[in-house]
DNA sequence: TATCCGTGGCT
DNA sequence: TAGCCAAGGAT
């Protein structure tokens, strides 16, 4: 993402690929450009263009996205493609109120690009902002309620002259100077102007509201392997959690399931795992079992990385089972 | 306005 | 190593 190596990139007046920036911004969503790098690499090279993405098959967007999480980006990700391809003739809007339109731009995305790719004065907040301007600013009331705030103070900051070299500026300082714990002030190119510095409290801004404890649920997972090696998966419902990815048939997730394997076998428990999402621990056990189902991928098609995280780690539970009991 | 969405890195 | 933490969009 050469865009977000630094003003270098384009100050000699080139603007960045607008299809680049709002694919690495929907990327960097809730994520950091080390997670990100390798996928945007992968991404761009397969589909260089708004076109390509377009026309390519869920299916391999998904097993693409696998491991970088929050699937509905995903989803998003390619019905917003297929809208700029057929209906906008393969150009990205310019301007933030109508790149707000499309799925999976929101204030901040549409912001970035409107900002990065086209130089507009758009108001570009993300986490780091927020932090930024908390201690610029001192501003000591908590996230989210402050948002608002933090926004119009953002707003201010906003010159009229080369807005998105000033919105690349204040997330690359967040990014790191200015960051979360133990900032480096020392560095700061605008410590003089720093209220939450004056006051010592950069630290510990900005301040969060608490946030609730995660529950326990449980689950299990069945992962049958055949004769020649071939896997059983199944793609999830599109809506809610791990939407649309692909995975091993199991039972509900809650505090107390009932097991609900697939179809009669000799299930033996391989081992369990806990992964934690958003909102709550999941404590999964893992089954596996030696079965020739219809429907079964073949050993040559089934790729652990096209699976998200939390299947993954259930095949690695599974595999190592299985490898041992075959001594 | 509140809740639902993954993951990986750091401590 | 287990828990904590960071960080946008949709509904």
């Amino acid at each position: 993402m050469p865009w977000r190596t630094g003003p270098e990139a384009w100050r000699a007046g080139e603007r960045p690929d607008p299809y680049r920036v709002w694919l690495s911004e929907v990327m960097l969503q809730q994520t950091t450009v080390a997670a990100v790098r390798d996928y945007f690499r992968r991404f761009t090279a397969r589909w260089p263009d708004v076109h390509a993405l377009a026309a390519a098959a869920d299916a391999d967007v998904m097993a693409e996205w696998a491991g970088l999480g929050y699937y509905a980006r995903a989803r998003n990700l390619l019905k917003c493609a297929r809208v700029v391809s057929h209906d906008l003739d393969g150009r990205f809007p310019e301007t933030v109120e109508e790149l707000r339109k499309l799925p999976g731009i929101g204030p901040y995305t549409a912001g970035a690009i409107a900002a990065i790719a086209f130089d507009a004065p758009a108001v570009v907040v993300d986490g780091n902002v927020e932090r930024v301007v908390a201690r610029i600013f001192a501003v000591t009331d908590p996230l989210p309620g402050v948002k608002p705030e933090l926004t119009r103070l953002a707003e201010c900051l906003t010159p009229q002259e080369r807005p998105g070299c000033h919105a690349q500026a204040m997330m690359d300082l967040g990014a790191t100077i200015c960051s979360p714990r133990n900032p480096a002030c020392g560095l700061c190119p605008v410590r003089v102007d720093c209220a939450g510095y004056d006051a010592g409290l950069q630290a510990e801004l900005p301040r969060k509201a608490p946030k609730p404890e995660k529950p326990v649920r449980r689950g299990f997972a069945y992962v049958a392997v055949g004769p020649a090696g071939g896997v059983l998966l199944e793609r999830r419902p599109e809506k809610g959690l791990l939407g649309g990815t692909l995975g091993f048939p199991g039972s509900d997730w809650c505090e107390a399931p009932d097991p609900a394997p697939p179809f009669a076998a000799d299930w033996q428990e391989a081992g369990s795992l806990r992964h934690t999402f958003t909102h709550f621990h999941l404590d999964l056990t893992v089954m596996v079992a030696r079965a020739a189902r219809p429907g079964m991928t073949p050993k040559a098609q089934f790729r652990p990385a096209d699976l998200p995280t939390l299947m993954r780690k259930a095949w690695n539970i599974a595999e190592a089972a299985i490898s041992s009991q075959q001594g």
